[in-house]
DNA sequence: CATGAATGAGCGTTCATTCAT
DNA sequence: AATGAATGAACGCTCATTCAT
């Protein structure tokens, strides 16, 4: 990652790509300062209650990063299927690039952290949040808001499974086949 | 678990319930091992390469349960659209008694592992099987093998999904919605 | 080693070589036991105390070998001196053949192990013994009782340092060059 | 040791003399770590590569406590003979107060350790280093170079094997008498 | 605002041994 | 006479965290 970054914003991208490839509990804190080339005892600096502290800032961050994607997806839009079909073509290309295994960051770092109530309200936020997002995108290119709704956590459910499938096969083909499947062959 | 069963099936149920809950890295063998009541070694005797072993021997043992309740769910099925409900239902009620946790656990159990390629082509396995199990149902429910296929494939996709959704919001909803995704409203 | 041997015997010819080469503590009963084709239990029953019993039986065996090297160095020797040369070229080769790594089996046996009393005093029976063996050969080369003692002695200390040297070196020549050290230039 | 010393330097020094009594695999790190007052993880932040970094530090220390026992014995000497004799004599009485079991440290570190690249590079260089502080003795006392080399060497080997004999016998008496077999009765 | 030395509980694994058969 | 399943203590090591500076 950049140098230019601050030692907490180095923190937060090579934790959220540690534990996108390996989970919560399978990237060990010392992995992560290193990556960033933080001392030993920064991390409880910036984030005093530690791993955890530091997993829900990669969470929103990542989360973040996918509401970009978004919208860089829908910039030149004909329509909502033309958007979707961007956007998947998009992580498609990013799962590839990752050797296939990086999927969803939300899920990769929040379902492994222990089953602890904030990291699972902040899961169902920051999915709702993207639903939401996508849904917008759709009343924005004329659908029905209930419609809109209901495709877009559609998509979500589409995309999540995808991911599964994706990285057990190694091949990007179920993330580019979503259009499909969503909006009938 | 019951006491009826040998050292070695305990170890299997145990760590498939566990992995389940917490993932690869997030538990650890002397949990298993007490949860099972077995001697510090002989984890290793019954699987000599050791946790790894065990992951992928709870792996098999959870898809052999999968494939079960398929089975269950497609006895008395009228067609396939009944037989796949009949299904979801039956999850989105072991999903409810697992305090809205336990999701799919072959993926809970080997994405989360080491990134092994014997880890990644067990998951592609397991998953492809249960797509053709699948899509068998479908074949003696008169569908056409394409179709049934295509349809199996959509089945899992969005199974998978909906599991991250229903844990994110700790409710079974999107399981039971997965028919009218599927099949049309 | 040859599989017309019993088990037990098996068992002592493969424990002196791994111990030779990797010291009493180095080296598990279960390799030993694997390198002998042997089941787990069986050491038990031809050694009821176990590793330490095969490690006293292993130095015997290797013992034995070392005094059989000595007779076949004097086999054709036409005097002391000629003897001791063929001895410690036979001993030079051997080393070379090890990747220059094994060196006297007793040592190597015996001093890893625990400060045991037994251990200890089988050791000073054994270089006693070797060293009594090589005095005959003097004195039936027509040297002097107290003349043959004082030069076996010497004999033996110096082939002990000179396999250490070896050792760190990876060259058998400090063990070729002892006749010189022993006999004069 | 004393608790003047730094816990890196208790770990060496309790790490050097525990091996030297019982060798690299019969020592566990929870008896140095338990003799050096020190916690678990302090091994780990002081050598990152944990058992064997250690070991190789020990044999450094030791390596200079043995060049230092060196120098003190040539502080008065009237010639090279003088000096190594005064040398035997220090190393016999070492041995006699370790109830006759310390030998040289460095074989009992080293030679035990893992077959390992480095342990044997260490072992030859710190070797060839104690031969040379010897030879460069016996310039220092008018011996030409290649005599003083020769006669290094003769007395490193020698030494080595007085050691191993001391040890068996229980005695320091073949330590005492290395001057008599290296410069003649 | 930042650091790196220090900590001890816990990690997965190997060990020599025992025992019922 | 021989076996292999079972055992739990001990192994070397990693962990997330604390704290004095």
């Amino acid at each position: 990652m950049s140098e230019t970054l601050s030692t907490r914003d180095r923190l937060i991208a090579n934790a959220a790509r540690l534990f996108q490839e390996r989970g919560y509990h399978g990237v060990g804190v010392a992995e992560i300062l290193a990556a960033s080339s933080a001392p030993k005892g920064s991390l409880y600096y910036h984030f005093p209650n530690g791993k955890a502290d530091l997993a829900l800032a990669a969470a929103d961050w990542a989360s973040v990063q996918l509401l970009h994607i978004l919208d860089d997806a829908f910039a030149d839009a004909r329509d909502f299927q033309d958007g979707i079909t961007t956007l998947c073509f998009k992580l498609a290309k990013l799962f590839d690039l990752s050797d296939h295994w990086r999927t969803c960051p939300i899920s990769s770092i929040l379902f492994e952290a222990p089953e602890n109530v904030m990291f699972r309200d902040k899961t169902r936020t920051i999915f709702d949040d993207w639903i939401a997002a996508v849904a917008a995108k759709g009343r924005e290119h004329g659908l029905e808001k209930s419609h809109a709704d209901q495709l877009a956590e559609a998509i979500w459910i589409t995309l999540q499974g995808a991911w599964n499938l994706a990285r057990a096969r190694k091949s990007a083909d179920p993330i580019r086949k979503i259009p499909g499947l969503v909006f009938g062959a």
